[in-house]
DNA sequence: GATATATAATGAGCATGCTCATCAATCAAG
DNA sequence: CTTGATTGATGAGCATGCTCATTATATATC
């Protein structure tokens, strides 16, 4: 296999991020958790009690996803939505036992999931991966879609 | 920045992928292309004439979001549906002239896209990555799941 | 206290992918 | 020729993202 060229970027991250949410979800049958589920409980688990607004800002995802995201999960026993104490407005959400329990298996199938996507690369070059698409989401993540910000260090 | 971990390579590729298509759907206010209709367009361009199978093969994706594409962007005149010759089932996909027309200007905003996702990397970094998402593809694509295929060289 | 603004969550409706199921047309085996 | 399997396209319905708009509550300012 040659190196493909750099105009086919968008055309291989669309699909390595489309196959490998397939693989996962294939693996899912085991659990019942959809990727994007996974990624929100991931989240969840790890800030316990969160409003909707926080965990749409740390999965740089638009508020109302989450909103539609915790419909189903809450729906299937994920997650729960409580009242804040003092601001009505808010839902604080928070993991199940459910959750919980099974948080570490599915980590681990997460992580096999990980280990067939990059099979055959080694280490450094996983690593390299893993640096540049950081870069990537930070130079996308940047409210003005003209800065190019040459002099941001991935690495630094 | 740091190196982020390897276990956060799905939420990584996830997130590059969701913002590299909201970034040229952005752009694409210009010529009113979404980015999945690009990454069709391309391919029926390419071909000239093809069928919605060979499409779907070409794209990796199931004949039934083929279909739901191009129901779409023939509304909007991008491709024609013509009959085949002498194969009753099979429609012909066809760029129309609007297509051909704007084809390189979209071509060079995607590259604009590109060179904004990828700002800072170096062109070996860039080459890496693009080879590095290359073998993720391949990998995933395999028909069997749990095969790893560590013999394969990516650079070979 | 009354009014204006900001924030949290969600409703409506769309695009893009999927699975499962269906229909029509072709091709292969007898 | 007829039966049966395969192939090309699509319908129905779901999940995950989005934009735009709305509702309810808090907060800041007069």
């Amino acid at each position: 296999m040659k190196t493909p060229p750099i105009d086919q970027f968008g055309l291989l991250l669309h699909d390595a991020a489309r196959l490998l949410r397939k693989r996962f979800d294939a693996r899912g049958e085991e659990h019942g958790l959809s990727s994007a589920q996974w990624r929100l409980l991931v989240k969840v688990v790890r800030e316990q009690k969160t409003t909707q607004a926080r965990l749409a800002e740390l999965m740089e995802i638009e508020p109302i996803s989450v909103s539609r995201l915790i419909d189903r999960m809450e729906q299937a026993g994920w997650v729960e939505r409580r009242p804040h104490e003092t601001d009505r407005r808010v839902k604080l959400v928070a993991p199940t036992e459910k959750s919980l329990a099974a948080y570490s298996s599915i980590k681990a199938a997460a992580g096999d999931v990980y280990s067939e996507a990059m099979a055959g690369l080694d280490d450094s070059q996983k690593q390299a991966l893993v640096s540049a698409l950081a870069r990537v989401v930070e130079n996308l993540s940047s409210d003005e879609p003209s800065s190019l910000c040459p002099d941001l260090k991935i690495q630094a």
